[in-house]
RNA sequence: CGGGCUGUCGUAUACCGGUAGUACGCUUGGUUUGGGACCAAGUAGACUGGGUUCGAUUCCCAGCAGCCCGACCA
């Protein structure tokens, strides 16, 4: 699209109520914009760089048969009394009606995923599926912090599957670990995977850790078996599956996933019956990824000291292009018609292409450039149409040089 | 939820118990144009509620909001 019709700008100043550096570049660049503590809007440049993280989970989740539903966020009272998790659980947010009604809003799904696919459990052979759901959770955390890491709205992909019995969940729960190495792969994350507690739902559970400094956890990774362990279950760091000591380090986890067991299923009765015709309870795992977390953890592992650096993967668009028109008003319009046959060219060719073709100075077309973070960045001005050229620069390198049209074009 | 810090033009900041200044932004005009250009003019501000005081943006109290540390959490 073209920048000067693009509906945010650009800031020089950091604001001052974030600390963190993803959420510091984000609301500079434009990409999403604070509403309250741990709340965000997402801005144009942001909500595509969501949506592409989330369908790259998509299509990873359909890839091991999930099935993609549509839960609701308001949720009646009496599912969470059910689990008992209406008083247990600190972060649900409660809200009274006009009618004096009670009702949560969505935290998590399992009150509602079970007591919904349950009406459709009823034999053995209807076993097993997965449906899954990226929405947007609530959760009254007493304390949001750094920037998209930990909000108190947020977007989450969450799935759940639903066996005969535990043997059949274990094979699909080692699917799933491999269909997330392949969705944080695809994100060019280097994520980790973590044995971890399993907090409320299960004994222990499975994380995959990203590391840095803004992140929450501490885990302590072992080289040898290539996984962690998170703090919160071995204080003195030892891995689980050699016993060596790991390194600590600091990591956010982008996803979690849990053996449920029938923690769920038992509360709202969800059996089916067995080639014996006896019933039996059905047996569940959950699996989640915050999708809006991976944007600010994506975010803030790429970054420099000039700004975003977006993996192709989820950029915004794949090509920056500047056009350097300079001062001589016959030779500016002449690039400016060129550049524009050029962005119309690339734009035929399915480049999703931002193209700044605004009157302000070419420092601040460059800071800009740098600052948004576009993976290429290719620049049109007098001195390189001389030669016929583009000036191209990835944004992770600091080399540019200089191309051809006909060879950029076909490249 | 405990502890700490902070609330001033759109943004970032300064000063002050006595009519609030700077920079960026934005508007207009002119000069510029390969790393956030320059000149001129204009634009716009004290979180809310109490209290102290002749007078409060400044001091005190409360509320609200934000950030940081901890606890908690995807």
């Amino acid at each position: 699209m073209l920048q000067s019709t693009l509906a945010t700008k650009t800031s020089k100043e950091n604001p001052k109520d974030e600390h963190a550096l993803n959420a510091q570049l984000l609301v500079r660049a434009g990409y999403v914009d604070k509403v309250l503590a741990g709340v965000y809007a997402y801005l144009p440049l942001g909500t595509i760089v969501l949506r592409k993280i989330e369908q790259i989970v998509r299509e990873e989740m359909d890839r091991v048969g999930g099935q993609e539903i549509f839960m609701s966020s308001l949720h009646p009272k009496e599912n969470w009394i059910a689990t008992g998790r209406w008083e247990s659980l600190d972060a649900l947010f409660k809200l009274t009606s006009r009618y004096d009604n009670e009702y949560a809003l969505g935290a998590t799904h399992e009150e509602e995923v079970v007591p919904l696919m349950g009406k459709f459990i009823r034999s053995y052979r209807d076993l097993p599926f997965a449906v899954y759901q990226i929405q947007t959770k609530f959760r009254d955390e007493p304390r949001a912090k750094s920037g998209l890491l930990r909000g108190r709205e947020f977007r989450m992909k969450d799935m759940y599957s639903f066996h005969t019995n535990t043997t059949d969940l274990d094979t699909y729960y080692s699917r799933v670990i491999e269909a997330y190495r392949a969705v944080f792969s695809r994100l060019g994350l280097d994520a980790i995977l973590t044995e971890a507690s399993g907090g409320s739902f299960s004994k222990l559970s499975h994380e995959f850790q990203v590391v840095t400094e803004t992140g929450e956890d501490t885990i302590f990774y072992c080289k040898q078996c290539d996984k962690a362990v998170n703090k919160e279950i071995s204080d003195r760091g030892l891995c689980m599956t050699c016993g060596a000591v790991g390194a600590p380090l600091r990591a956010s986890e982008v996803g979690n996933i849990f053996k449920l067991g029938t923690k769920y299923t038992d509360p709202f009765d969800c059996s089916f019956t067995d080639e014996h015709g006896a019933s039996v309870r059905a047996v569940m795992g959950c699996y989640g990824i915050g999708t809006s977390r991976l944007m600010g953890t994506i975010a803030e592992v790429t970054a420099d000291e000039k700004g975003l650096a977006w993996p192709e993967s989820v950029a915004p668009f794949s090509v920056h292009l500047l056009a350097l028109p300079g001062k001589k008003a016959d030779i500016a319009a002449t690039i400016m018609t060129r550049v524009r046959s050029l962005y119309d060219q690339l734009t035929a060719k399915g480049n999703a292409v931002l193209f700044d073709d605004r009157d302000v100075s070419a420092g601040e077309k460059f800071a800009d450039s740098d600052l948004l973070g576009v993976p290429l960045r290719a620049v049109v001005s007098e001195k390189t149409l001389a030669s016929n050229s583009v000036e191209v620069k990835e944004r992770k390198s600091s080399d540019a040089r200089l191309v051809t049209i006909d060879q950029f074009l076909s490249r």
